[in-house]
DNA sequence: TATTGTTATACTCTATAACTATA
DNA sequence: TATAGTTATAGAGTATAACAATA
């Protein structure tokens, strides 16, 4: 019961942070909530099958998707992790034999991952899992609202990555600025 | 350039998921990716004033605007971590000065978590910070595209809370089922 | 008995930089 | 020179279970 209403911002936010947008900062802390909690459900259905963290899982289902062998960076790219991270997740992939490195025919800087068996198994039974709680998760809104809800994840999500390929945004004014 | 169209399932997916609802699939993926790249963003925005984790600021901003000391478990229901990870948490931020554990006046088992001097002036800095990056980033959004979006949001929380209060969410087959 | 918080353990993920090998 | 990946280091977060103190 606790929790189901929409994240505000308190009456003085206007006055406090003049040149921010109050719905702008709701939308964005009501975005990141929603995920989480979403993440979280998730993350409930599929554990008792097996400890995969968010990221493991995602590899897996990319490598499982492609039905091929993937360079590493190709799967780095993809999660939006590091390189460093990717080896790290590599490790722990290949340590439970989920995945296997392989050698890159042609360029031998390069590696390709393989899922296993047991990798492709595991994930198997747990797409079926993700798929059931987020068809659950958005029963309440129409296909109308679904599609627009996209709509409007992806205008976001395009103006974030431009904002990613300039300077940090700033704020214009640091303190309240003296009325005129 | 890359990764700003939406993201979609593939042409199989129907049949390959029956029981799953393609619209919904691809509104949870959107969703998490956009919340992640948005995240990203504010961190990359306020983490030159102090290197703080997402959890170490969440906390800082609800000790400053509540203005007064909480008790650790209201911070850590308000940033959905368990009480570990809270403790965790308040270690870290202690180490760094930022905030301060205080006896409980009346209840010897709970603490007061008060923010320190240090504390406040930098989520003072943070927060234009943060409200600046989530205002640029829903710049391509109107004001009603932005409650809409917010409705949405809140509509999906709360089925997954009542979602996260029952058994977690199987599959209708986890097969596809032979043509009757 | 239930609640609050801590401790212990172990693992995962991250960031950064330096490094090797290859293209 | 640029790219792919690894290593090293350090830190932060998580989950879980056991635990002490208090209500």
């Amino acid at each position: 019961m606790s929790g189901t209403e929409a994240i505000r911002v308190g009456p003085g936010f206007a006055a406090e942070f003049p040149g921010a947008a109050a719905s702008a900062v709701e939308a964005a802390a009501n975005l990141v909530r929603a995920a989480n909690v979403l993440m979280d459900e998730i993350q409930r259905g599929r554990a008792p099958l097996a400890p995969l963290s968010p990221s493991a899982f995602e590899a897996l289902a990319v490598l499982d998707g492609a039905g091929e062998p993937l360079p590493s960076h190709v799967i780095a790219d993809r999660l939006l992790v590091s390189s460093a991270s990717m080896t790290s997740l590599l490790d722990t992939l290949e340590r439970r034999s989920l995945a296997t490195r392989l050698p890159h025919p042609t360029d031998r800087r390069k590696i390709l991952v393989d899922i296993t068996d047991e990798g492709r198994r595991i994930v198997d039974e747990m797409l079926p899992i993700v798929h059931a709680t987020a068809t659950a998760a958005f029963r309440g809104l129409t296909q109308d609202e679904r599609q627009l809800f996209i709509e409007l994840l992806t205008k976001l999500r395009r103006q974030v990555s431009e904002m990613a390929a300039g300077e940090p945004t700033r704020p214009r004014a640091r303190r309240k600025p003296r009325t005129a």
